[in-house]
DNA sequence: GGTTAGGATTGG
């Protein structure tokens, strides 16, 4: 494999690595280019994991790195070379607030203090740090704690140049007094900080020698090699684990089980008095490090154990496939008698009784059978008044127990949960006619039984909470709604008013002619066509019910419509198109340049990836364009994660060109783009080197399709809706690109999130088990148009310039 | 420094 820069191999890197068979040795970008074996899972070993590819040398797809690594600068160049994920930050960039996550700010040491230890014994060591900017603040204050103070405190001298990664900014307290940066930089090994020290030419020998001695070599022990009476360092992906528990004794207690690339399982018992020294797993398939864990024998297996000095650092695990089958974590996926683990927000919470405790929590969903509501007082709850009324219908009563309540007491309202191996229970009581069900979190901490809670930059929460602010905001509005309404009731009835609601207000809305005046069903019957009407109507029905058979592809020249190709549709002429070989006389051209390897499985495959150059740099995998011949599409998949584009292409005589039309000629993002067999005349390949010779180009799928000659089809939704009034019935279709939904139809089969926003939207339009008179109303501008089939003619209607209501999207 | 827990659901 040749190396073309530091950001493509990694890419690449993270991509192929499960290809290439055990043992094979690459170049590394995480592992700073030394290289290293590739190590995987292979399914049998994974368990109930399904992790399946890993380094499990530099477990490079997280980055990590050595805490405190010594730099030369050779011609120029940092090496061994920076990790490619970094960016520089300058000083006047560094502000509280903004995400510092991928940044590193490098400086001159021109201060350094003694080490020294803080009150609960932790080493502590402040440098500071000088850019080169010549502005009035040119310095910044660097903590450095734990090991890392210490680590550095035997190498940094003034004079050397040093780069601080994964830091934590932090307010000044004395920027007041030193005239430094308002902000100062937190570093520690356990934050997962990275210090690249480059000494200063001068003093190299000598410093070299020095921190050659001191930099931490960690060497990390497989699970099979474990000795009783030892302390080492591990790696491991999670396998079980139970969160942070109140131990009957002085500290917090979590019991985490690994697994590695041995095959060989280790529980280990973590305690600490610092909830925050305990690792911070949320799923199992995270990966964790463990420094100085002690192994102990115990009933004849192996056991780690916390010892003095342990540290521990966590990384998400996603791969890109759920993990777990048991869980479920949205509301809306309830089913009795189950366990199952919910990510969702505190609301409000309640003392029940000695041994029990109550937590009002929401995901945005909705459970879709009766749930029970705990009886307490109204003013032993605490939570916002006003959301816990608001949201009444979206929360749900979990009842914790024993252990669990003295975490529960301590939650903050407002904050993001995950609660483990939640036991839905059904149940009904004397006086209901249905039953209903209850959720319980039982005592103890079997199969991971409790309560975590998750941090806001947890990737979870940031999606949850999106959801949550969509689904809160249409509520307010439609209360905001309701209270002009109450204004003029005489009811107090809150459920009254829904229903006057649903009776009076439209769930769409029309974007245009609102000037016109209505026309009943019956009187657009007996019109002839083609005309425009507006309406006002209830959905009685509407096709497909299944809503993900709503997505068609259209081409707008043929107006064709044909379903979208499935993924083995895919697959199959990808496997097609991997019996021709790659013809090494197209490699690396002037406008692309190319890498090709055999994988080493019994398939023998030859994989072919051409970068597509750009004023020949290639240094931002994900502004970066490449073609692919003779990958699976599980491959190209995780390609689009990181590149650009991905086009797949084949050999042949004299130039590359597209497979099949019936394949995506392009990848981007989670969309699969496709062109119209009909209306396209494929084009040379190399017409793309005239977008990449812009100077940023786009790669706009309309742009590149165009170069290549291809009719682009677009994703639209297509429905039959049945609407009825007083008068009559009517079908009309909805042809829909993101409009009246707003929501882009290319978009919705690869989001969860949106599937089940156009799920809530329809359940709104046309709410399941409603008698017609309870039926939301539907303002719509249709056209009626005639449709020739041989000798007959028959009208047929279109919804357009409407629109779902803002509140109940 | 000692202890805690040492994975293995269903009760209120």
């Amino acid at each position: 494999m040749s190396l073309i820069s530091g950001g493509m191999e990694a890419g690449l890197h993270d991509c192929f690595d499960y290809i290439l068979p055990l043992g094979t040795v690459i170049p590394c970008v995480a592992g700073a280019f030394q290289e290293h074996q590739v190590w995987f899972w292979t399914p049998e070993e994974a368990d109930t994991i399904n992790a399946t590819d890993r380094c499990f040398t530099c477990w490079s797809q997280h980055k990590a790195t050595m805490p405190v690594q010594l730099l030369k600068i050779i011609k120029g160049k940092y090496e061994p070379p920076l990790p490619s994920h970094l960016q520089r930050e300058d000083l006047k960039h560094l502000h509280a607030g903004l995400d510092h996550t991928n940044k590193y700010f490098q400086g001159v040491v021109i201060l350094s203090y003694p080490l020294t230890k803080l009150g609960d014994g932790t080493d502590f060591f402040k440098i500071v740090l000088q850019d080169n900017s010549c502005a009035r603040i040119d310095s910044i204050n660097i903590l450095i704690y734990g090991k890392m103070a210490d680590d550095c405190a035997k190498v940094i001298r003034n004079g050397d140049t040093c780069i601080v990664a994964g830091f934590k900014l932090a307010k000044s307290p004395t920027a007041r007094e030193d005239g430094r940066h308002g902000c100062h930089l937190e570093v520690s090994e356990e934050a997962g900080s990275a210090i690249y020290i480059y000494a200063q030419p001068s003093t190299t020998t000598a410093s070299e020698t020095a921190s050659a001695s001191v930099a931490p070599k960690y060497v990390y022990t497989p699970l099979d090699h474990l000795k009783d009476g030892t302390i080492v360092n591990l790696y491991g992906i999670v396998k079980f684990f139970k969160p942070p528990y109140v131990s009957k004794g002085t500290d917090y207690c979590s019991v985490v089980t690994l697994v590695d690339q041995s095959n060989v399982k280790l529980t280990c018992t973590l305690f600490n008095g610092n909830l925050d020294s305990l690792p911070k797993i949320y799923k199992i398939g995270d990966i964790v490090r463990f420094h100085r864990i002690k192994i102990r024998e115990y009933n004849g297996q192996m056991q780690g154990i916390t010892s003095a000095g342990f540290a521990s650092l966590t990384f998400d695990g996603t791969v890109g496939a759920p993990v777990v089958p048991r869980t479920s974590t949205k509301l809306s996926g309830v089913r009795p008698m189950l366990f199952f683990d919910l990510t969702c927000q505190l609301v409000g919470k309640a003392q029940v009784d000695g041994s029990s405790f109550l937590l009002k929590v929401w995901d945005g969903t909705k459970c879709p059978y009766p749930t029970w509501r705990v009886p307490i007082e109204a003013r032993d709850l605490e939570g916002e008044k006003v959301l816990l009324h608001r949201l009444r219908n979206l929360t749900v009563d979990i009842l914790v127990y024993d252990n669990h309540v003295q975490l529960a007491k301590s939650l903050k309202i407002g904050s993001f949960l995950r609660i483990y191996s939640i036991h839905t229970k059904q149940a009904s009581a004397e006086n209901e006619d249905v039953s209903h069900v209850e959720f319980h979190l039982h005592g103890g901490t079997c199969y991971g039984r409790g309560i975590g809670v998750l941090p806001e930059s947890h990737p979870d929460v940031k999606e949850l909470k999106t959801f949550l602010e969509s689904v809160e905001l249409a509520d307010s509005q439609s209360m905001d709604s309701m209270s002009s309404l109450e204004l003029d009731s005489t009811s107090n009835n809150i459920a009254d008013l829904e229903s006057q609601r649903c009776q009076q207000l439209s769930v769409t809305v029309l974007t245009d002619h609102q000037d016109l005046s209505n026309t009943v069903l019956k009187t657009i019957r007996n019109s002839r066509a083609p005309q425009q009407y507006r309406i006002r109507a209830k959905l009685r029905t509407f096709k497909p019910q299944k809503l993900y058979q709503s997505i068609k592809l259209h081409c707008s020249k043929c107006n064709s419509l044909q379903e979208v190709p499935d993924g083995d549709t895919f697959d199959l002429i990808l496997q097609g198109s991997a019996v021709t070989p790659p013809n090494p006389e197209l490699h690396s051209t002037s406008w692309y340049e190319s890498v090709m390897w055999t994988t080493q499985d019994q398939k023998q495959r030859k994989i072919t990836i051409h970068f597509v150059k750009h004023d020949e740099m290639l240094l931002y995998p994900e502004d970066t364009l490449l073609m692919i011949e003779g990958g699976t599409s599980k491959e190209i998949w995780k390609l689009t994660r990181r590149f650009k584009c991905v086009i797949p292409v084949r050999s042949t005589k004299n130039d590359l060109e597209l497979l099949d039309l019936s394949a995506p000629f392009l990848l981007q993002g989670k969309v699969k783009y496709y062109g119209c067999k009909q209306c396209s005349t494929p084009k040379p390949i190399k017409n793309l080197s005239s977008l990449a010779a812009e100077p940023r180009p786009s790669w706009e799928p309309t742009e590149i399709a165009q170069v290549l000659g291809i009719e682009p089809l677009q994703y639209v939704f297509i429905m039959k809706f049945t609407l009825v009034d007083g008068t009559g019935a009517l079908n009309a279709y909805l042809f829909d690109y993101e409009k009246f939904f707003q929501i882009p139809a290319s978009e919705i089969l690869s989001n969860n999130f949106l599937q089940q926003k156009m799920q809530m939207t329809m359940n709104t339009l046309c709410p399941p088990g409603r008698k017609l008179d309870d039926l939301p109303w539907l303002e719509c501008f249709i056209k009626s148009y005639n449709i020739t089939d041989g000798k007959k003619q028959q009208v047929y209607y279109q919804i357009f310039d409407t629109t779902v209501a803002e509140d109940v999207v």
